[in-house]
RNA sequence: GGCGAUGUAGCUCAGCUGGUUAGAGCACUCGGCUCAUAUCCGAGGGGUCAUUGGUUCAAAUCCGAUCAUCGCUACCA
């Protein structure tokens, strides 16, 4: 079975199961997986495209649980909805599996009884929450509490949804099951840890070689340089919780694996879900090149945790040749986010009218590989209009009619003389450096030369005006029309991996089998002569002004209406004094300080001002605070608020506002009341506080206490944090 | 604050290891063609290559500093 073919592995990451994938996620991973796997099939070599969901985790419990069905239950339903998207555009998987196939149980057994045995786990304790009356431990999602950080009181035990800090389920407040609102225990368990302090040589090795044969793209490398730099600690893979796959150890019976841990191996086991033979894939680094595809938030997963643990394993597996990893995609100058309803996502864009093709056409082409880009609906329309319909498609169908036309539609055999467009366009080299760039995943370059030649294509047929000649020399237009018929092809050919549906519509109008989508056809023309072509159809409908309008209202999302005049009322600031002041006992540069806001109100506030005051440059004097900021944790002491100073960057000084009055008294520009509202940090850092001669200043408007301007002494002009 | 990325025409971007008057597409202005339900071709205007030092015979390109934007991170409070 074993050929001189190429072997190319692709994978691209898989979406985590009820998330519904927006155009970015779809262009980061599975877009541009596919437009590869496309070259990859039609260059011959022998592709595999694997992809799926990735199912289990708390998350899924406990979604499944709100909408009162199992697990698998949610799986299948989000499953069917990936799959549908993704057929939507017309992507070519091998398989697009899911992570809770009997494979993934296998081979992550197997997998992690290797490394077991090669001595990368170990053992260790760690306290968990408990529920006594549901009889199991709760996974960080499943505690719910009143967050340390910003109050918020139903926080999860992983994260606070309301100030968006990373939890420990122990930090909480008054910590309940989600489930039944039992106050838990914490009760120590024993969990494994791969041991990658332990691999840290191997896989610096690893990285150093790998990164340079497969010409890993900056970015990748510097994410998994910082990460390994930042220490490589041991690292929990298992968790308490029973979607997922079991650990085949004594003791660990009512245990999974942690999805990082599982997920990556989710690619092998999905292979060897649908092929029997997937170790000649998986197990065969010698045939094999390994390409994954990722947006830049999953580059550390593919670069690091995952080969780490098939390092471990001691094993011969196929590892990461090359890593692609993209940007992200905007909308609009914004980020997609489902829960504002910004931007556009699969189920949507099925739903839009739009043929698929002009969807995937302009996501590589605005693919996100040095930057972020934008998704603009006005782009998408000037760039699909002038592009491909205008420049591609008006190109195929000026020759297609042409030969109908005048040739009855019958081709002849392609010229290739110096006289015709191959000559004309430099088409040989253009083509080298088109597969080239095809080879080293540059796909919105490889793109964007393919639309030169057909910009080459226009201009020959404009230069020889074919229209005027087949009035004297018939035999002459034949030759022009017949080798622009070919380019066309050859073209065609190139652009399959970005646009199939298009280009198997063409095939079929001119009776070309779509067999014949072949790299290794470009040039060959013997079997076009003879051709008979049908009547072209039309390839693309033009995108309209009003459809698009409609749709960039539609997908527009909750408008943030910013009032620049009731902007400074977002914030609060009221005078306090302070009443006591000490050096944060695990920190160099903080002070902590007990402020009297009035009204026998005291509230503890943590600053930052060790390299600026004395302790008694601050005692007994009016300070300004932020009154209704959300109470931080700072190196683990509350700040109920952030104490304001001026800061001249240049000069390097900082100078804490004394306003001259006593404490108690909100700031205000003209007649502002002060928010009631709690904000967070970064909804006080959109508010542009600053001074100008000496005076503290909102938008030149200053700010005023007691009827009076707060001033600076040694700060004439800085910002005020 | 630290690390990283980015900053080139109105817009979207090319310009790798430094080498002639800085490029493309879109948009704009003018002209031409008509095979093309899509148009196309040509010409033109428009840039102190973020700012600022330096290395060099030569810098958008290399180095340093600054500023701005974005991402991650922190003793941001």
């Amino acid at each position: 079975m074993s050929s001189n073919k190429r072997k190319i592995l692709i994978t691209s990451a898989l979406p985590y199961v009820n998330n519904i994938p927006h155009l970015g996620n779809i262009i980061g991973c599975v877009l541009s997986a596919d437009v590869f796997a496309k070259y990859c099939t039609i260059s011959g070599y022998e592709t595999m495209f694997v992809s799926g969901t990735d199912e289990y985790g708390t998350t899924t419990v406990t979604r499944a649980k709100q909408e009162g069905i199992t697990p698998k239950q949610l799986c299948d339903k989000y499953h069917a909805i990936h799959k549908d998207i993704y057929d939507w555009f017309n992507i070519s998987f091998s398989h697009f599996g899911r992570t809770s196939c009997d494979e993934q149980t296998e081979i992550v057994q197997s997998i992690f009884k290797e490394i077991y045995d090669k001595g990368y786990i170990v053992e260790d304790t760690i306290t968990q929450p408990f529920c006594i009356k549901c009889d199991m431990y709760l996974a960080d999602r499943y505690i719910e509490g009143t967050c340390p950080h910003c109050g918020y009181e139903k926080a999860k035990g992983d994260q606070c949804e309301s100030c968006g800090k990373l939890l420990d389920p122990a930090e909480l407040k008054s910590p309940q099951c989600s489930s039944c609102g039992e106050k838990p225990v914490f009760k120590d368990t024993n969990h494994l840890f791969l041991d990658l302090e332990k691999l840290k040589g191997q896989i610096e090795d690893w990285v150093t070689k790998q990164s340079e044969f497969g010409q890993w793209s900056n970015n990748a490398l510097m994410v998994t340089k910082g990460w390994i730099e930042q220490g490589l600690k041991k690292r929990c893979i298992t968790r308490d919780l029973d979607w997922g796959v079991k650990v085949p150890l004594k003791g660990f019976e009512n245990k999974v694996f942690y999805v990082w841990f599982d997920a990556p191996i989710g690619y092998i086991s999905i292979t060897a879900n649908k092929f029997k033979d997937w170790k000649s894939w998986w197990k065969s680094p010698d045939d094999v090149e390994l390409f994954q595809f990722m947006g830049k938030d999953n580059i550390p997963f593919h670069t690091v945790l995952f080969p780490a643990s098939l390092l471990a394993t001691g094993d011969n597996w196929t590892m990461l040749k090359t890593i692609s990893s993209t940007e992200y995609l905007n909308y609009e100058e914004q980020k997609f986010s489902k829960s504002r309803g910004t931007g556009v996502f699969g189920d949507q864009a099925k739903n839009s009218g739009i043929d698929p093709d002009l969807y995937r056409y302009y996501l590589l082409r605005n693919r996100p590989e040095k930057n972020d880009t934008q998704f603009f609906w006005n782009d998408f329309m000037e760039k699909v209009n002038g592009e491909i319909i205008a420049n591609y498609a008006n190109l195929v169908n000026r020759v297609l009619q042409f030969s109908m036309k005048f040739f009855d539609g019958s081709i002849n055999l392609v010229d290739t003389s110096d006289d015709s467009v191959f000559k004309f366009a430099d088409f040989e080299n253009k083509v080298n450096s088109i597969k080239s760039l095809y080879e080293k995943v540059e796909l919105k370059k490889a793109l964007l030369e393919i639309l030169e030649l057909c910009s080459y294509g226009n201009k020959f047929f404009q230069d020889n005006e074919p229209w005027k000649i087949i009035k004297e020399d018939k035999e002459k237009t034949n030759r022009i029309i017949s080798s622009l018929f070919g380019f066309v092809r050859d073209i065609s050919i190139l652009l399959y991996p970005y646009i199939p549906g298009a280009i198997t519509r063409y095939f079929n109008s001119i009776n070309l089998s779509t067999d014949t989508i072949l790299i290794s056809n470009i040039g060959n023309y013997d079997m076009l002569k003879g051709l008979q072509i049908n009547p072209p159809g039309v390839l693309f409908t033009k995108l309209e002004k009003e459809l698009v309008e409609k749709l960039k209202e539609q997908f527009a999302g909750k408008k943030e209406i910013i009032n620049p005049a009731e902007e400074f009322s977002t914030i609060a600031l009221k005078t306090g004094k302070i009443i006591s002041i000490e050096r944060h006992p695990e920190a160099d540069k903080l002070y902590v300080e007990k402020v009297d806001m009035g009204n026998g109100e005291i509230r503890q506030v943590v600053s930052g001002l060790v390299p600026y005051y004395k302790e008694d440059e601050l005692l007994n004097k009016v300070v300004i605070i932020v009154y209704n900021l959300k109470p931080a944790n700072l190196r683990g002491v509350l700040s109920e608020g952030m104490l304001l100073a001026a800061d001249d960057k240049k000069a390097g000084i900082v100078e804490v506002l004394f306003p001259d009055c006593n404490e108690g008294h909100y700031i205000t520009i003209h007649d502002s009341k002060p928010n009631t509202q709690i904000i967070g940090i970064e909804d006080f850092a959109k508010v542009p506080l600053t001074v100008k001669n000496n005076c503290a200043e909102f938008k030149n408007t200053p700010l005023q206490v007691a009827g009076k301007k707060i001033n600076t002494v040694k700060i004439t002009q800085g910002n005020i944090r």
